[in-house]
DNA sequence: GTTTGTGATCTACACCGTATAGATCTACAC
DNA sequence: GTGTAGATCTATACGGTGTAGATCACAAAC
């Protein structure tokens, strides 16, 4: 029973994967499984059953494919860039699960140990403990956001854009926009900008860590 | 004709803000309107070009409500403080539009004078204009990330997840956990929460703006 | 050998987005 | 008034969706 729900998870992570999310449907689900669509039912429970436990499958399968780099001597500063990286990625290996992570808790059993790394890390930075929720926290959403953005097409420009990169849009001005022109104009590289994202955050941490002295509990 | 989509729009927001987004179907909205399914696709094109109109609109007309402040003579960490508070209250008034707004470019006609009220205040924060539009995609991805974490359910807790936070999950330690044992169960202050995090952003940019000298273009 | 329980199945319902084809209304030219 | 062009709405239909409800097959337990 237990084991036929994670064969019947592992043909939705495919079918999703090479499909897209939208082609999971329980009776093409049922196919692929070799069964007829209501015997999925009894072991997945739902739908949205059976995207939350899709998401948390690929994500409990991150950690444990990072995981163990963890125990190493790495720095946390490290440790830190591949966590981060690791958030993002999941957005780019499955673009289906980084829209679906923000409908969903992440407060899992199976996101736990994802979770703990980025704690033990930011403990291990010198951040007090009373902000190492509130920067675990700003730290996945803004990497999980990051790759959202980029799978999900928010980072893309729309046909009609091109006007408005001139600085002028109908009668409104963009002032920003006109004093910016060379800037737009480059193609955006993504990696190297997150990459400088990654060096913002890491000095974010540091900043947070150093501020540590004010007068707080503990 | 383009009267008539306006009305439309408007049928379809306050559809979708008392019933959420999944009651906005096409029949549920011609029905609303007053007029059969078919009869709104000229006006609309398609169900996605609905969404995009949608969420072009409540970006829109967000920024017509702020955008005149910008033009008094706030401080520019007053104004970004505005503007992150607002792509926050974005996602809290319209929740469905969180969770649209990442699958959808955000180089939009609609959005472009929303972006540019970052732009400028960048600008005049001193950022270089090299990372300017790169410090406005960290800013805006973290801001409706954190909304759409909120509203969409991220940030809360699973009813399983008592076990997690005692540090043990399994077979599994959980260190970071157990060290956070005491933050952990504090109730969650949102406000208070985000808060902070503009704190830290606004911080971010002026460190960013401090770095100006390096060796750069221009 | 009957009972019990566990899965899979089949049918059916209410809903979805939208292609296609036709009806109706409005406004203006003659 | 009549004709006509354009915009607007209607009717019907197709192939999809998730899943409730009833039924059936078969293995293990008593």
């Amino acid at each position: 029973m237990a084991n036929r729900k994670q064969e019947i998870l592992d043909a939705a992570l495919e079918l999703a994967d090479d499909k897209g999310l939208e082609a999971v449907s329980m009776r093409a689900l049922a196919e692929r499984t070799g069964v007829t669509p209501m015997a999925l039912y009894p072991h997945v429970g739902s739908k949205a059953a059976l995207l939350d436990g899709m998401l948390g499958r690929v994500v409990g399968q991150m950690v444990a494919d990072e995981g163990p780099v963890f125990y190493s001597s790495l720095d946390w500063r490290e440790r830190l860039r591949v966590l981060l990286h690791g958030a993002r990625q999941l957005a780019h290996r499955h673009p289906w699960a980084a829209a679906l992570a923000f409908s969903r808790p992440s407060a899992t059993a199976d996101s736990a140990a994802g979770v703990d790394l980025f704690y033990t890390t930011l403990l291990d930075a010198g951040v007090s403990p009373a902000e190492v929720p509130r920067m675990e926290r700003l730290l996945t959403t803004l990497a999980l956001g990051y790759g959202a953005s980029e799978v999900g097409g928010r980072f893309a420009r729309e046909e009609s854009y091109v006007r408005v990169r001139r600085g002028q849009l109908g009668d409104a001005p963009l002032p920003g926009h006109k004093a910016l022109i060379r800037w737009l104009d480059a193609p955006a590289e993504w990696d190297a900008e997150f990459e400088a994202d990654v060096d913002d955050l890491v000095r974010l941490v540091e900043a947070t860590a150093a501020r540590r002295s004010v007068p707080d509990e503990q």
